[in-house]
RNA sequence: CGGGACGUAGCGCAGCUUGGUAGCGCACCUCGCUUGGGACGAGGGGGUCGCAGGUUCAAAUCCUGUCGUCCCGACCA
């Protein structure tokens, strides 16, 4: 391809609108363009690299026995209405209707369709286990939708959807997805960690994610993992053993004490000069409308994902303080769980209250604390607090380490979660009805290219792996008025197209400066500079990910973009 | 949806306080000159100042409403 050709403007200067590193490189280097929130064109080198990263899913999805299809982007709510989800799922999922005042939606994921379709064809065991995949744009109306394409509404993704006469059979194919996931990750250049996780609104059981782990700000997710085995885990999963199991406020005695303007925990542990994980505070919240408060050590955050798994709830927020008077009869920092009427208002206690002894609670009194207190028998504790680094592995108990994670891929075990509602049976080799046993398995495509420039990049632009770079090799004639340099470069453009390798020629006549500048900003493998040393038959050959220049041959050259090219294939 | 900021040319911004011909840099076009890390000179094209009302002789500027965008929280590939 010419530069001079090619379908792209590169920018001076980074877009004013953006903040993480892949969508401030993505918009200045020419790969995107925005339309609207979170609605992004691909522009030709997005689309370059996307095409190898679906090639790569495709090899390896269809090496693992799976086969693509592709279903509708448009969907009638009939089959959302039988899988039950039309009510649930909320307004990411974005509605609107047909000529006809017909209810259709655009598909944020295919469980639906893929049933529906999987249970009309598929009617034996004999035709099982089956595995098929698309790779399709999804549309999801995400309440806020940022870092471009990291959190687009519109998004590439790559989804596949198992179908399974038994538990050992989706236990079986779970484990192929994800050595197959693993495989596809380092074939795009990219590490991934695979990490135990919350299943979601998709539903199911076991799940995984795989994470990039990146250092920069916009890794969503907090992955916590040990060191000395293999856990790991989504922070909305992770468990922990608290450093201290036991703590004791130290009162001999249940008694009433003022804490006049004290707001905070740490406000009230230095004013009752106790440890903070002496403090049994209250969070109130509205879940699915219904008051609840939830019991946790002082020391302690709630995690909001495993609350409402807990409750079952789809939905929570914070109380507001005229709420807490209302539902509770009691004031914001000062709440406790003994007045409460607990056919109104559900209680947790989260398993980090288990070991208090002697502690401080709120006294459901303005200004005053119970100090001394302690639980009553039988209580029941769920976990529902968020894991911080430093408390210890749940498995072998060394310290917990966290770190921030790129979600770029998930498997799930769905069981029967779409098939029982939906109707979609097989017949078995006795003659029963037997609804499939499924799995799903989702690859952000367009979030994956994204996660690699997060990954990969330098203060001048963007690094490519080589083996999803939208050019491997960018050449550059200096001068290309300068009638041997340009004759050079046109050569090793064509000898290096002719070996397959894909090669860009910046035949622009612009000054070399502006041509070294895009190089490193697009972010090309590899650049080979035609200049004043082709006298003496000397090219320059420059990788981007140590940027270092070493003078070869001609034939040298070829021969080194060839080794260098062979690790994409 | 709650809290904050901002909408002026493709991109980055000034002008608004104190109403009076819509500007600058980059990018783009033409000519010249230049060619090893975003040159230079001369000329040129492009904007109903987010939109809708209002105040006024006159609105980018003041007022009201509205839409959009971005950042911080809950959702997710």
């Amino acid at each position: 391809m010419k530069m001079s050709k090619l379908f792209v403007q590169t920018l001076r200067e980074f877009p004013n609108d953006a903040e993480a590193v892949s969508h401030k490189l993505l918009v200045r280097a020419g790969f995107i363009k925005k339309l609207s929130n979170g609605i992004y064109t691909y522009l030709p080198l997005a689309q370059k690299v996307l095409s190898k990263i679906s090639n790569i899913i495709r090899e390896e999805m269809n090496a693992s026995g799976a086969q693509e299809l592709l279903m509708p982007f448009v969907q009638p709510s009939e089959v959302w209405q039988k899988s039950g989800r039309w009510q649930v799922y909320g307004k990411e999922l974005l509605r609107c209707k047909d000529r006809h005042d017909n209810e259709m939606c655009l598909a944020p994921t295919h469980e639906e369709v893929v049933t529906s379709v999987v249970s009309d064809i598929v009617s034996s065991y004999k035709q099982l286990p089956l595995n098929v995949y698309q790779i399709q744009t999804k549309f999801r109306d995400e309440i806020r939708p940022r870092f471009g394409l990291l959190r687009g509404r519109e998004f590439i993704m790559k989804d596949a959807y198992s179908f399974h006469t038994s538990q050992e059979d989706l236990d079986r194919e779970y484990e192929v997805m994800a050595k197959t996931y693993t495989k596809i990750f380092s074939r795009c250049g990219l590490e991934t960690k695979s990490v135990q996780s919350d299943s979601g609104a998709i539903g199911g059981s076991v799940s995984h994610e795989y994470m990039v782990l990146v250092d920069t700000s916009t890794g969503e997710n907090d992955v916590f993992y040990c060191d000395n085995c293999s856990y790991s885990a989504n922070s909305n999963h992770a468990e922990s053993i608290l450093p201290v199991e036991i703590t004791d406020g130290g009162f001999s005695e249940e008694k009433i004490v003022d804490t006049p303007d004290v707001k905070t925990i740490d406000e009230l542990a230095k004013f009752l000069n106790v440890n903070p994980n002496c403090i049994l505070k209250a969070l109130a919240y509205i879940a699915d409308s219904k008051p609840v408060i939830v019991m946790i050590r002082g020391d302690k955050e709630a995690e909001e994902t495993k609350l409402l798994n807990a409750l079952n709830a789809l939905e929570i927020r914070p109380m507001e303080n005229t709420e807490i008077e209302q539902y509770l009869n009691s004031y914001p920092g000062f709440i406790s769980y003994r007045n409460v009427d607990k056919s109104k208002v559900k209680v947790l206690f989260d398993k980090s209250s288990q070991g208090m002894k002697n502690f401080v609670l709120g006294a459901d009194i303005k200004d005053k604390h119970i100090v001394g207190a302690n639980l009553e028998e039988n209580i029941e504790f769920v976990d529902v607090s968020l894991v911080k680094e430093g408390e210890f592995c749940p498995v072998c108990k060394k310290p917990l380490k966290v770190t921030k994670g790129i979600e770029v891929g998930n498997i799930f075990q769905l069981g029967t979660k779409y098939s029982k509602p939906m109707n979609a049976c097989y017949t078995d080799s006795e003659g029963q009805l037997k609804p499939y046993i499924m799995g799903c398995y989702g690859i952000g495509v367009s979030r994956t290219m994204a996660a690699a420039v997060e990954k990969y990049h330098d203060d001048f632009g963007i690094i490519w792996p080589v083996e999803i770079a939208p050019y491997v090799v960018d050449i550059v004639p200096v001068n290309i008025d300068d009638g041997l340099q340009s004759k050079v470069a046109y050569e090793l453009y064509d000898k290096l197209n002719a070996s397959g390798v894909e090669t860009i020629i910046d035949d622009r006549s612009d000054r070399a400066g502006v041509k070294f500048k895009d190089a490193d900003l697009i972010g090309f493998p590899i650049r080979i500079t035609v200049g004043k040393t082709i006298n003496e038959g000397l090219v320059e050959f420059k990788t981007r990910i140590d940027n270092t220049v070493v003078k070869l041959t001609l034939d040298e050259a070829i021969e080194k973009v060839l080794k260098y090219a062979k690790k994409s294939s």
